[in-house]
RNA sequence: GCCGGGUUGGUGGAACGGUAGACACUGCGGCCUCAAAAGCCGUUGCUCGCAAGAGCGUGUGGGUUCGACUCCCACACCCGGCACCA
């Protein structure tokens, strides 16, 4: 064997490499961010993980994108802050608690370190600096802190409500947790409960939270800024008092809730919500009894019952009337579960007409329908659907008041608001879907709530300076759910003196719902070893907002409306100089095994730890970034991690080719080589910027395969050109491929690290084409090439197009009508 | 039903309104080898053709344009969000 044929054919170790370059960053700690670097900050944060085992493919894949990110920046010249943290808390650690009789925090730790150690070995350029777990006393003593602060600005309330209780978690959700009916953790059958717990006043900020969605659209995925808007639900409306006739001879006041007030004269009932108090209140005795039995029915259904859009209508006639404002006619007042107590007023004005649901129900019980605006369809009466859009107002008229003959929604609405308002009837309104944030949580693993309930005064605060109140220590059987949080039964912990009056009190016993703590940890990140606040707000002010956070879409509505609304809390409180956490968002896809997600069932799963043992973490990482648009799911079952290792050795093997030294001038390279070169590096910045990754990664594959043609049958591997491209190959690589990349650049005579080795400079004047190929076009078909100079005039290049051969043939026959030139790249020739 | 996003070779995917299929994977042929693996080189949208070449081709149907994967209209299907929210 010749050396050149041992140069073709060479590869290296890869897990020897890992483990020499891990070793190298350890102590060269080169992701390390300085606060007070001069450099211009880049602030790219990850969804920080749940220790839930060791990591996976997920967690593999989203840290690779991220990483091409950070590296990227720090390359460009960025003060990168890329911190890392467990989101520590949690029922998964609780259940394995409970079921191997130890404490939650041994299993939390536990993994927490071997997650750790996977991504030391995964090679991610995190600052373990900053390294933050939301279940330490240190952490969550500032979560206590921040609630403590929204309870004084009115924003943290305890309420008695009806709830979602999760029955095989013993402990109620969020509405954000309740997913078609079901607990989004473990599936159950999620039923409701009447309890009193704490909330959030999210809904205090649910206007601010949708307009800045407008601001955040073009930097955030179209689908979690939908997802948001959904989730908050506005509609635009008015309330519209009418008057209730109690059996008793008494009057009093139903005001409903209505999208379309303009069809009022179209109202010939109204409904209450079954289970809104008011329905008992106003039911007259006869039917009493009726309501009574439905009331019970309704409560034993089911959210999934009562999701279901195909079951029928049921109500019962409430035996009383009441008076429409703009007409004075009375109609008959029925409940019924198909209107729901928690929304608007928890009553509406039917109109069958012009409202599927009061059609149906109309329907079901002989109620009238009365059409006030003709849409020129059938008539609802007899067709059984309601029409929805704009007609022409018929029967909407009242003394000198009249929509008829109107034929626009938007005035209609207008005019009857107007007239509404003026005689004290009704105003314009706005309604939201989001409700508030119910953040107790019935389980022990989770940050304590730092009140204290006494007999004589209340709710009383824990002291700042008792902070943070720690969890007791509880382990195996103790934390059993009871259907009470486990806290309760900790008598010691529980009974306290009250801070105020001394008397006997006690704990409140439930711990905070576990997205409290992630609402704020990117704020911790900023000044994690803080012992004197939750976070300093001159760090966080420089480093904040995010310019890049990134993470899985499962979020969108979840953490993601969290965040913000803390961001906006903190704001007016004035500890932040932001109103939005994260300036832009990358959502990747999830990694699927032959067509469907990986599960233990389907016994599909994809071992990370096995993919990387195989094919080493550079092509693991390499796969993931290459496999197509980042936000795009991955089949591993269409992947070539192997084809990715192959391409890695074929690029680490340039390294071994080059002959020239390190500092050598490339201008007086073969420029044909440079000119791919540089426009590689032009090209991939931008690719990297717009997150197309999977191209940057394609780029960088035509540079080695361009070099490797340059080195065998080109200028030969002593060119200058050629240490200037492999070079770059190196840098471009280590954004994906941090050991392969390392290990070219000292093979190159270079000191570590290329991931501080900087972006290379771009020569403009080598980004000029000396030749390009013209296109020459016949009827719009592609009849040939011509290589021509790109400063070709446009009567020269059309005289070379019409004067080709394969384009006379194209023409035969045929006049030139017309000739397009777009020098110096096409010539369309029209003819006829 | 309402709101977003999507549909390109055998596969993953590229393509400022201007060469469709870059870059890979797979397949096929070859080199190396005693042989195999690995590696390397060539080839690979479909149809016809020995070839030169020709025709077809980006979910469907229209439109705008000299020119459309790209823009507009309608439709089909797939994915995500919301949904008895008045």
């Amino acid at each position: 064997m010749t050396d050149h044929d041992e140069s073709r054919t060479a590869t290296y170790d890869v897990h020897a490499t890992e483990e020499k370059w891990q070793q190298v960053w350890e102590k060269l700690d080169p992701f390390r961010a300085d606060d007070h670097s001069p450099r211009e900050k880049f602030y790219a944060l990850t969804m920080f993980p749940y220790p839930s085992g060791d990591l996976h493919m997920g967690h593999a894949e989203v840290t690779a994108l991220h990483d091409v990110i950070a590296r990227y920046k720090r390359l460009q010249g960025y003060e990168v802050l890329n911190p890392i943290g467990w989101d520590s808390f949690g029922l998964p650690a609780e259940n394995a608690a409970i079921r191997n009789d130890e404490h939650p925090a041994t299993f939390t730790y536990a993994n927490i370190e071997t997650q750790a150690e996977s991504f030391k070995r995964y090679g991610v350029s995190f600052d373990w600096s900053r390294r933050l777990h939301t279940s330490d006393p240190e952490y969550y003593r500032w979560t206590q802190w921040l609630f403590l602060k929204f309870r004084e600005r009115g924003l943290a309330y305890r309420k008695n409500s009806p709830v979602n209780w999760c029955p095989n978690d013993q402990t109620v959700l969020a509405n954000e947790q309740v997913v078609d009916g079901m607990c989004e953790r473990c599936g159950a059958e999620v039923t409701k409960r009447e309890l009193t717990q704490w909330y959030f006043k999210i809904t205090d900020y649910a206007q601010e939270l949708l307009d800045d969605l407008d601001v955040l659209a073009p930097t955030w995925p179209d689908r979690v800024v939908t997802a948001q808007r959904n989730w908050i639900g506005r509609s635009e409306g008015a309330y519209v008092d009418f008057t209730l006739h109690l059996a008793d001879g008494t009057d009093r006041d139903l005001t409903v809730y209505t999208t379309r007030p303009d069809t009022l004269y179209g109202a010939t009932f109204m409904v209450i919500a079954a289970d809104a108090a008011l329905a008992a209140e106003v039911v007259s005795p006869e039917q009493r009894e009726a309501y009574e039995a439905y009331l019970a029915a309704t409560r034993k259904a089911s959210d999934i019952d009562r999701l279901s859009t195909e079951r029928p209508k049921t109500g019962v006639d409430l035996g009383i009337t009441a008076t429409n404002p703009v007409n004075g006619e009375r109609v008959p007042v029925w409940a019924a579960d198909y209107v729901l107590a928690d929304y608007g007023t928890g009553a509406i004005m039917a109109v069958p007409a012009h409202d599927q649901r009061d059609l149906d129900f109309a329907r079901a019980f002989g109620l009238p329908v009365r059409r006030v605006v003709d849409t020129g369809e059938d008539n609802p009466e007899e067709t059984g659907i309601a029409t929805t859009g704009d007609g022409v107002y018929v029967n909407s008229s009242s003394g000198d008041f009249s929509l008829d003959g109107l034929s626009d929604k938007a005035t209609g609405i207008h005019r009857i608001v107007e007239r509404l308002e003026a005689e004290g009837h009704g105003k314009g309104a706005v309604n939201y879907r989001l409700r508030d944030w119910l953040l107790s949580r019935q389980r022990y693993w989770g940050c304590p709530i730092p009140i204290v309930h006494c007999e004589r005064c209340g709710e009383v605060p824990v002291p700042e300076d008792q902070l943070p109140v720690e969890l007791p220590e509880l382990r195996g059987a103790d934390l059993k759910p009871k259907g009470v949080s486990p806290l309760a039964a900790a008598t010691e912990w529980v009974n306290v003196e009250c801070p105020q009056c001394g008397g006997p009190a006690q704990r409140d016993s439930d711990t905070m719902d576990t997205f409290v703590d992630s609402s704020w940890y990117f704020l911790r990140y900023c000044s994690p070893a803080d012992e004197t606040q939750a976070f300093d707000s001159d760090l966080v002010n420089a480093w904040m907002p995010c310019d890049i956070y990134v993470g899985g879409v499962e979020h969108a509505v979840l953490h993601l409306l969290y965040a913000r609304f803390f961001t906006k809390v903190l704001a007016d409180m004035g500890l932040v100089d932001f109103r939005e956490p994260f300036a832009a968002q990358l959502n990747q896809g999830t990694v699927i095994n032959e067509g469907a997600k990986m599960s233990k069932s389907k016994g599909n799963g994809v071992n990370l730890g096995e993919q990387l043992s195989d094919f080493g973490v550079d092509a693991v990482r390499l796969t993931l970034v290459f496999a197509g648009p980042p936000e795009d799911d991955i089949d591993w079952a269409d992947m070539s991690p192997a084809g990715s290792l192959r391409f890695l050795q074929r690029g680490w093997r340039l390294s071994g080719d080059v002959t020239s030294e390190p500092g050598v001038d490339p201008a007086t390279g073969d420029v044909a080589l440079r000119k791919v070169t540089h426009k590689t590096v032009h090209d991939a910045a931008q690719l990297v910027e717009s997150h197309r990754f999977n191209v940057m990664v394609a780029r960088t594959m035509e540079l080695v395969n361009a070099t490797r043609k340059a080195i065998d049958s080109g200028c030969g591997p002593d060119d200058p050109a050629v240490r200037e491209a492999v070079e770059t190959v190196a840098i471009l690589l280590s954004l994906v491929a941090p050991y392969t990349a390392e290990e070219m650049w000292e093979r190159l005579g270079h000191q570590p690290t290329v991931a501080l080795a900087g972006w290379p400079q771009v020569d403009e004047a080598l980004l000029v084409e000396d030749s390009v190929t013209a296109v020459v076009q016949v009827q719009g078909k592609l009849r040939a090439r011509l290589e021509v100079s790109p400063g070709i005039s446009e009567a020269d290049l059309e005289a070379a197009a019409l004067a080709d051969e394969a384009v006379q043939r194209a023409l035969k026959g045929k006049q030139v009508r017309k000739v397009i030139v777009r020098a110096p790249k096409l010539v369309n020739v029209v003819a006829g």
